[in-house]
Order: structure tokens, then C-alpha cells, then sequence
DNA sequence: ACTACACTACACCGTGCAGTGTAGTGCTGG
DNA sequence: CCAGCACTACACTGCACGGTGTAGTGTAGT
């Protein structure tokens, strides 16, 4: 009698379609307003499956939790690397960072999107789970330290500077343009920059 | 034959029983998991009598939101009437209206529960009923423009100082506390410092 | 041909919840 | 005393949803 009564462990395609799917329309609507059924249709699947491969709503929401955390960090690892290593120019090259995280994060800005889902179903996630919406600002807080041990900003408290950075260009603009489809370079792009240009105001080296 | 099905005007303290009631429990739990049968239990009311007041539970919702909100916006505008007017020192100024703002609003954040209310029900709510979360935001502009005035920010666009300011005291403390009871001093008091001054290094005058 | 397995279709249970209908109670003014 | 009103208690409908059980189908390996 084994004891978590075997979830199939799903060497077919399956088990990503469910997870895409669960990832779409959770990241949409959110847990609550999300029906099993509904993530077993858009998956083209029955809904016996999903529970056959996840055991319940709620694994299924840590699963997808999990691999939108993961592939998210990476995509910011990456972006850090690509446009925050040895910049010619700091400003241009923090606006192009972060437009590169605003847009090229697939479709709308799913970061915050996580961050929501997240800080919205506490109840839901056992504890810690919180962690993962904090390792964006602690990536770029490493790369801040590189800047000013560089001479390029003037920072004592690195963490603290991420947070300022992100809240003040995505935060502005999330709560500014209340998540609508990013991929509109021309609305986001203004706060970003703005953003940039008071982060570096506050932080730059004269 | 009325429209409406002619809702009870209540003369009596009811509606306003039923209207805190559903406050506390809309903003901490949200819309779907707050029950229209917990809210008449807060109130110690009938659940009958509810919607005898209200029609259904959206109407409930709006009304939360346009009373929440209109106290909410007078509580920020005494606010930085008091704290905002002739500042003898800006820094100290400024930290002490947001950490009035931060404790001083009811319990916990309500501001933002407001606001995370208001976006994430969407569907819940006609068009334009965001727009009350923005007003804070302006009235601190309005108050910012004066500063510039009086030479003491250098300001060009006092709309996006604001939001700035918002982002880096309140933003800030919220997505790093994430909306703990913020009566405690000590632990949001930091992060507004800390925003205060970040926001005075990019638009004080030197 | 037989087994094993992944999967579907579908019926089904229990529950929580929005919303309604109604009988009854107590109070207030004429 | 009566009428009207505010309100409660309660039963009830309808529905959506989480989760389960199961019979049956297609497919692959032996």
C-alpha cells in the first residue's frame, strides 16, 4: 500500500499540456475563479487525468507555481546577464533590461502575475513558497553590488536598491497600467524610462 | 410597478452594520471567499435583511468600495493637510505622513487592500471604478507642485513624482511585508525611511 | 490472443453558496 | 386595537465545483 496513492508520473506530453494550461488560466483568473474542468478542457484532456496526474487543485497550483517560478528566474537570470554586464551607457542599458523582462516575459507581464497569484492564495501554499517572488530583486541586487564596487552607483544597501528599482519602474507601471497586455512597447516604455532616469537620480554616481 | 424592486433606504444603523461588515471581511479575505452569509453573521443580521438593503452581492461590492473609498480619500487629504503644510523639515515631513498614512488608515494597509480589490474584481465592477484608486496619487501631486513652487523638490512632472513616492514608501513596504498588520511600527518604519530618502536624493533640491 | 496501461466519457456525491419566499415577531403611530 | 413596517428565522431552489468510481476504448508489448 503505497502511501500518496501513486500520481502517475507521466512520461507523455500530457503532463505539460495540464500545466500549461493550469498555468494560463490561473495566471488569468486566478485560483479561485479557475474550475478543474476548465484546465482539463483547455488542455484538451478529461478531468480524470488531471487528477490521476496531480492529485488535487491544489498541488496542481504548487506544480504550476513552481515551474513558472523556475522558468521565470531563469529568463531574468539571463536578461541580467545579456544587458547588465560591462554597460556602455548604465541608463540606456537598465531601460533595456527592463523592457526586455516587461515584454519578452512571454505575454503580459506574468512576473506580477505570480507575485499576485502567490501573495493572493496564502492558505493555499505552504510556507516559503513566497520565496520564489523574491529572488528577481536578490539577482539584481548582486548585479547593483558589481555597479558600485565598479564606481557606477553609489549604494549602501543593495537589496534595498533592487527593491527602489523595481518599484519604481514596474511597480509604476503595473499599477499604472494595471497589467494590460505589456507587448505595447509604447505605453510601457515611457515609465520605464522615467523610472530609470529617478533611479539613477537617487543612486547614480555624479 | 417600481424598476428596481425598491431596495430599503434604512433609516436605521443596519446599513452601515452590514456595509463595516462587509468591509472588513471584502478587504481581508476578498470577494469570493467572503460569503454574503458570514457578512449578515458580522453584522448581526438577518441574511434576508441584506439583501433587502442591497440587491445582490456585487451592489454590496460597490457600495463597500465607493464608501471605503471616499473615506479613504478624505483620510489622505487630512492627512497631508496636517503633515504636508509648511514642513519645517521635508524629510520628517514626509516620513511622518506616510507613516500616518501606513498605521493611521484604519488597521492594517486598507489602502492597498482597496486597491487590490478593486483590480482584481474587475469583472465585478462597471467601468471607471478604478479610477478611485488613483486619487490618491493626486492629491499628493496637487501638494507636491506647491513644494516645487516654494523651490523645495525639483520637480517636472509632479503626477510621476508622486507615483514615485508611492512606489518607493508604500509600494515597497507592501511587496516586502505583504500586508502584515503594518501597526507595527518597527518593521514598516524602515522601508518608508528608507523611500523617503531614496525620493529626496532624485527630486530634492540641493 | 492476452495483459497492462493510459486515457476518456460519464455518472455521481457532497458541499458551499447566491438568491428567494414566507411565516412570524415586535415596535410604532393613528 | 389595528395597520404597517423592519426585521428574523428558516426552509428551499438551483447551480457550480471539487473529487471519485467505473466501465469502456485504443494501443503497445509479449
Amino acid at each position: 500500500m503505497s502511501s500518496t496513492k501513486a500520481l502517475r508520473e507521466g512520461s507523455t506530453g500530457k503532463r505539460t499540456a495540464i500545466l500549461s494550461a493550469a498555468r494560463e488560466l490561473f495566471l488569468a483568473n486566478g485560483f479561485d475563479r479557475t474550475s478543474v474542468d476548465a484546465v482539463a478542457a483547455r488542455a484538451e484532456v478529461s478531468k480524470r487525468t488531471v487528477y490521476d496526474y496531480f492529485g488535487d487543485k491544489h498541488t496542481l497550483l504548487r506544480a504550476v507555481i513552481d515551474t513558472v517560478g523556475q522558468s521565470l528566474i531563469a529568463t531574468i537570470r539571463r536578461t541580467i546577464d545579456d544587458n547588465l554586464t560591462d554597460p556602455s551607457d548604465l541608463e540606456d542599458a537598465l531601460v533595456a533590461f527592463s523592457m526586455r523582462i516587461a515584454t519578452d516575459m512571454f505575454d503580459s507581464a506574468e512576473y506580477t502575475a505570480l507575485r499576485r497569484l502567490v501573495r493572493s492564495e496564502p492558505d493555499n501554499l505552504p510556507r516559503g513558497y513566497n520565496t520564489i517572488a523574491d529572488v528577481p530583486e536578490e539577482a539584481l541586487a548582486e548585479r547593483f553590488t558589481a555597479f558600485a564596487a565598479a564606481g557606477l552607483l553609489d549604494i549602501q544597501d543593495a537589496r534595498l536598491a533592487a527593491d527602489h528599482f523595481v518599484a519604481l519602474t514596474f511597480g509604476v507601471a503595473l499599477t499604472r497600467l494595471g497589467s494590460a497586455n505589456a507587448t505595447e512597447d509604447t505605453r510601457v516604455r515611457p515609465f520605464i524610462v522615467e523610472g530609470v532616469r529617478t533611479f539613477l537620480r537617487a543612486y547614480g554616481t555624479r
